[in-house]
DNA sequence: GGGAAAATATTGAATATTCAACGATTCCCA
DNA sequence: TGGGAATCGTTGAATATTCAATATTTTCCC
């Protein structure tokens, strides 16, 4: 009882570890661009250009309210993307992105593509493909 | 061009996504306890008794040194741990875990296993048995 | 239809993290 | 052996995140 196995044998430690360690290697190749990788998140769920209030969104790019609300302020700020307030129900507002923030998403993209590129390459894409079916398995029963 | 892969089937958001849900569930085990998961991490690696130095704990906490040494000041103003110079080289502190400490960290031990029932349970043993596998491989592979 | 309850986004204060710089010690090697 | 370079941990300032509270709008339902 005194002694528990290794924290390293934990689900919960890999996962942590494994994220830190692709979102550092990501975020390496977005320094060029000088945005962090919740950004490029966010641009990509508004590249479809339809329109998405700040709850969607910060559902979809794994960040909580108030958290997403200062970043958005910054992306206003830096003209990526801008607000507009929900016609249909007022307390909603709807987040799109600009021009800018459009050409700055495919440059992002291109950037990501290649690290996935890059880590199937090393990885292997057998292991890689299963190791993203039995992570989309695992986010399924989680919720 | 215009329009790339959807965000969900990037292998570093699913990571990052699978991360969240896994350490939130964890955190809520915790909670009872009022310990961040950061803080049991450390204090599994300080239970084989044996004094950590400040790099070698960050490294394997996954803090970066300044984040770590202000955790740490928290957990001794809590009694778990407490620092002691290296004798060796002047230049290192050593980390303990105190009586207290030992005490928490089995608790959260067992919190902890809970958690990884729940989840073999849920998700299947095999499944769960194949992702650590996977998650193990894309960690060496990274580094 | 009117008013309580819920949903949505933001704000401000408290807290936590990060970056760059520093002080102390040890290492290296000329 | 002396002294510059590297290592180790901490600190302070700048930045970011979180929690609780708020304002606004919509929904519900009697």
């Amino acid at each position: 009882m005194a002694s528990s196995k290794p924290i390293t044998t934990h689900l919960a430690y890999l996962l942590a570890q494994a994220n830190r360690e692709i979102n550092r290697q990501l975020d390496a190749r977005f320094r060029k661009e000088g945005v962090p990788v919740e950004q490029w998140r966010i641009l990509k769920v508004l590249s479809d250009g339809k329109g998405h209030s700040m709850g969607e969104l910060a559902e979809a790019v794994l960040l909580n309210h108030p958290t997403l609300t200062k970043m958005i302020d910054r992306m206003v700020s830096d003209s990526l993307v801008y607000r507009v307030q929900d016609a249909d129900d007022r307390r909603k507002v709807l987040m799109f992105s600009s021009d800018r923030g459009k050409a700055l998403t495919q440059r992002l993209n291109s950037l990501a593509l290649h690290q996935e590129a890059f880590i199937a390459e090393n990885y292997g894409d057998k292991a890689t493909a299963e190791l993203k079916r039995l992570l989309e398995g695992l986010i399924e029963k989680a919720n």
